[in-house]
Order: structure tokens, then C-alpha cells, then sequence
RNA sequence: GGCCAGGUGGCGGAGUGGCUACGCAGCGGCCUGCAAAGCCGUGGACACCGGUUCGAAUCCGGUCCUGGCCUCCA
């Protein structure tokens, strides 16, 4: 099966067929970098990795480009109000935005590249519309003249009629026709701005991704994919410069556009104060299971982001590493076909888990396809190792060895003097020292368990069961002796 | 107000005309000292009202509800 992907301009699922053979050319928004990402910025980042691994098995050459917007007028009012210059703000931010989403398990992109980085080509740009009459000066600002572009409306299905009939916002004065947008803008006091034709200055919104796409993937591409938010008025507007700077050669050939995203039911908003910022959530739960959540509905639906669904994408990421085991990742064609028809990540999904049961009865070929097919989704990427017992979230928690003595004195004569050494300067010692310290603790307590199992003291065993579970750590009796993971 | 999505079992979530995915939770059983994990089995849905059809969750019309966009929010 070939992959296919619905078309925000054509509104039906359509073939995907690469403009030159072997080579694909994707630009997806990025963030305008004032703020941490929350999980409705995470979405599309999700999704177009999905896309971009998935392309990556099909195509030789894949280029995706995913952009930071760092001048912004929210930019520029978050360092008004910090006080922090505004390079700072968008160094950091950006910084934080690449450890966010690299929790994710999303691939960086092959070019990120900055808005302040390509003014030269959004000048260049903006000239080139004026010369072609598509654009015009008008107190110190540069507008696109929306009459002047024909098809300007098509991807977003909507005409100008009803885009003023249902304008909200006041036009400013300087516009001939309402719809009109800005190119450029001037700059005054301590806004950033640029040396322009029409003076110092800064960029409008939409002309930083047509002049990077152009820049990065030429004049006509294959996807360009972003939130649905962004079909009306960006989206639109970038078609509109493109074509018309660019002699109405066609600017995207597929949009892609994924669904937004409610908390709880509700919409996610500042003043309902339940902004979801990944960094938090990653504190709760391993970024594999917010990822799983994410892609546990199909990309163009609403998502509705709950708790309750987090923790369901851990206990199935649990039972799929149960399943899979550390087995070689094997293509598994059924997941492939469904990611191919449009993202239909579910669909995918339900795959895995029947792989999962058969893998979970000793198919060994179920288990390696298990892997496959789930790496496919960027999610089972950890060894069963580190996924059940890894650092990850959980924090090395002593306090249940200090309660050691209470239930049961004997424990704490047999630990030893390592640990007890290890214990007196626990807050001086690295993670990755206390995670030693910690495993020996529970090795420890298993052995006891065991030795306790062995004379049938059953009180005991139960009593050391309880005690690691009030460390979020669940004991399994097997076959080949006990084993610890922690608790999901 | 205009335009556009969506409403599927307790929960999540596929599915565009017939054979009622899949998972979580629940229930029964096997296993276990007891658990956990695993395995076997099991009930349960298609917002509402009409229509088309031999037959509709799936097509058409209407109603209700939710969400998005309407000039710089993914």
C-alpha cells in the first residue's frame, strides 16, 4: 500500500506522490519561542514526526523543515515584561523547546531554521511583491493586497465576503481593503527591526515561513503541515505571497493540518489556567506515554487530553514492553499500511496490541514486529530494562529504608555497611550513584523476601511487598525468582 | 452572526452500506502461599428525530450538544 494523506486544499484523502521521485520536501510551523511548550504545541511536533519516519522508509531523500519564529510582537511584550532582553528570551526557550520535544521522542528536524536568520529574504520577498503589484506602502507599513490575488481563500474555503462580514477585530486605517495583511511593520523604541527599503523595521507573521520554505525547499514543495488553527489566516497568506512572488508557481502540494486539543473536556486557555506545559507533564509521566496518548487518536480528531489517558498509554506501553521483550525491531507490514492510510495511528495501534498477545504467548516474530512497528511511531524505543526499572520519572526515594526498622528490625541488620555508608550521604551522591544504592536496597529486600518465602514466613514476605510498593515498587514471583519493576 | 469539524459501550478509540476492530476498566476461570504478570472466557455502543435502502454507526434532511477559525493562538 502506498500512503496516502488528506488535503486540507482538496478536503479528500489523496495519493502521495512526491514531486521528484525518491525526494520529499516537508516544512511544518515551529514555535514562536516566549513561552514552554504545552502540550497543544507538542501535537503537530508528534504527528509530523510520525509523518517524517514514516517517509524516511519509503524515500531516500526526505527534508524537513520545521522553523523558529523568534520576532514576535508576544515576544517582544514577554521581554517588556521581564525585563529580559529578548535574545535571551528566545535562546532559552528554544533551548527548553528542543529538550521538550526530544522527551517526546521526536526527531529533530533536518534544517530548524531562525525567522531573524532569513529578513534578508523576506525583504527580498516583500520587494518582489511590490514590483508585481501584489503589495503596497501605506504609512511606514507593507500590506498584501488580498484583491489582487485571485485564488486568495481557496485552501481555507472561505471568501471575502464573509471574512469581513465576520471580522471582530477593528482594520486599521491604513488598509485599503480589510483583508489586507501586513508584510512589514515598522519598528520604534525598543522593538527589533531591521533596515528595510520602507525603513527600520520588523517582518510580518506569514512572510517568515514563505521566505524560509522558499529558501530551504524551493518554490513548490511537497507538505506543508501545521495546526488546523493556522489554515486561516497564516496558512492562507503564505499561499498568497508564494504563488504571487514566485510567478504563481504552486507553493505547497499537500497540506496537512492536525486537530486541536482539549484538556479534561474543556479548551485549553490561560485564563481557565489549565495549560498543559510538557516540561510539567514530563515530571508525571515517561515522554513515551504522553506521546502514546498523543497518537492514541487520529491526528485530524479532536484530542482530548486527560489524565486518565496518560496512564492508560503507560499500562499498555508497560504490557507491550512485557510482550516485546528486548527482541530486534522487524517492519511490520500491517502497521505500515495503516500509518500509510492517512496517520491512522489507532489502527496502528490495535495492530500492536494483537502483536503484543501473540508475542505475549512466545511468538517470537510477533515480538520483533512488536518493536518494529512501534519504533515506527517513535514509541518503544527503551530496553524493557530501562523502561521498567529506569530512572526516568521516578525519583530515588530512601525514606522507605529508613522505615526498615520499624516492621521488621532483622532487615536492617542485614543490610549492609555499603548501603549504610551510601545512606549517610545520600543528598551528595549523582543520580546515577543513588540509583546503584537503590537497586542494591531492593536486591536486598527481594533476597530477605525470598529467604523469608523459603521458611514459609508468608507475614514477612507480604510485609516486604508492601513496604516496596509504598515505593512504587511492584515485586513479580516467576519461575526463574522474583523481579522488580516500578509500579505503573 | 458567518464558515468548518466532531458527537461510537463505564472510559479511550478505529470503522463510509451487510459479517457489531482494538485497548483500558469490570466480571468469571486457570496459575500463585497470597499477589503481580500472563493465559482462557464474558457482558456492554453507534447523540436525537425523520428519510433512502432488502439492509445504515456508515448515505440524505432536520434538531440538540461540543470544539475550531473569522487578520498574527499548534
Amino acid at each position: 500500500m502506498a500512503l496516502s494523506l488528506y488535503n486540507t486544499r482538496t478536503r479528500e484523502k489523496q495519493l502521495f506522490e512526491p514531486l521528484s521521485p525518491g525526494r520529499v520536501g516537508m516544512y511544518v510551523c515551529g514555535p514562536t519561542v516566549y513561552d514552554f511548550a504545552h502540550v497543544g504545541n507538542a501535537r503537530p511536533v508528534v504527528v509530523f514526526d510520525v509523518l517524517y519516519r514514516l517517509l524516511k522508509t519509503s524515500y531516500e531523500h526526505v527534508r524537513y523543515v520545521r522553523n523558529i519564529t523568534d520576532v514576535d510582537d508576544k515576544i517582544i511584550a514577554a521581554a517588556e515584561k521581564t525585563g529580559e532582553k529578548i535574545e535571551d528570551i528566545t535562546v532559552r526557550t528554544t533551548d527548553a523547546y528542543h529538550e521538550d520535544m526530544a522527551a517526546l521522542g521526536a526527531l529533530p528536524p533536518d534544517i530548524e531554521p531562525r525567522a531573524t536568520d532569513h529578513v534578508e529574504q523576506m525583504i527580498a520577498m516583500t520587494e518582489r511583491l511590490i514590483a508585481r503589484g501584489n503589495a503596497y506602502e501605506a504609512d511606514g507599513h507593507v500590506l498584501f493586497a488580498v484583491a489582487t490575488d485571485e485564488n486568495y481563500g481557496k485552501l481555507s474555503g472561505r471568501n471575502r465576503d464573509e471574512m469581513i462580514a465576520g471580522a471582530r477585530v477593528e482594520v486599521a486605517p491604513y488598509k485599503k481593503d480589510p483583508a489586507d495583511f501586513v508584510l512589514w511593520k515598522p519598528s520604534t523604541g525598543n522593538q527589533p527591526g531591521w533596515d528595510s527599503p520602507w525603513g527600520f523595521g520588523r517582518p510580518g507573521w506569514h512572510i517568515e515561513c514563505s521566505a524560509m520554505a522558499r529558501e530551504y525547499l524551493g518554490l513548490t514543495f511537497d507538505i506543508h503541515g501545521g495546526g488546523r488553527d493556522l489554515v486561516f489566516p497564516h496558512h492562507e497568506n503564505e499561499v498568497a505571497q508564494s504563488t504571487c512572488a514566485h510567478d504563481e508557481a504552486e507553493f505547497a502540494r499537500y497540506w496537512v493540518h492536525n486537530g486541536f486539543l482539549t484538556v479534561e473536556g474543556e479548551k485549553m486557555s490561560k485564563s481557565i489556567g489549565n495549560v498543559l506545559l510538557v516540561r510539567d507533564l514530563l515530571t508525571k509521566a515517561p515522554g513515551e506515554a504522553l506521546r502514546l496518548n498523543m497518537l492514541s487518536t487520529h491526528y485530524r480528531q479532536p484530542l482530548d487530553w486527560t489524565e486518565e489517558g496518560v496512564s492508560q498509554a503507560r499500562k499498555i506501553l508497560d504490557r507491550w514492553y512485557r510482550a516485546a521483550g528486548d527482541a530486534e525491531p522487524t517492519t511490520c507490514e500491517a502497521v505500515v499500511d495503516a500509518l500509510e492510510d492517512d496517520m491512522n495511528t489507532p489502527k496502528a495501534i490495535a495492530v500492536l496490541h494483537e502483536l503484543a498477545n501473540a508475542a505475549s504467548q512466545g511468538d517470537a516474530v510477533a515480538a520483533g514486529q512488536l518493536r518494529g512497528g512501534a519504533n515506527l511511531m517513535g514509541v518503544l524505543l527503551n530496553s524493557a530494562d530501562a523502561w521498567f526499572k529506569g530512572s526516568g520519572v521516578v525519583e530515588y526515594d530512601i525514606s522507605f529504608m529508613n522505615k526498615l526498622a520499624e516492621p521488621l528490625p532483622e532487615i536492617a541488620n542485614r543490610i549492609d555497611s555499603q548501603v549504610t555508608a551510601a545512606i549517610a550521604k545520600w543528598d551528595e551522591m549523582t543520580d546515577e550513584q543513588q540509583g546503584t544504592i537503590y537497586e542494591l536496597c531492593i536486591n536486598l529486600l527481594i533476597d530477605f523476601r525470598t529467604l523469608a518465602r523459603e521458611h514459609r514466613e508468608f507475614k514477612t514476605s507480604d510485609i516486604i511487598r508492601d513496604l516496596l510498593l509504598d515505593a512504587n515498587i511492584t515485586l513479580e514471583d516467576g519461575a526463574d525468582g522474583t523481579t522488580w519493576r516500578r509500579t505503573s
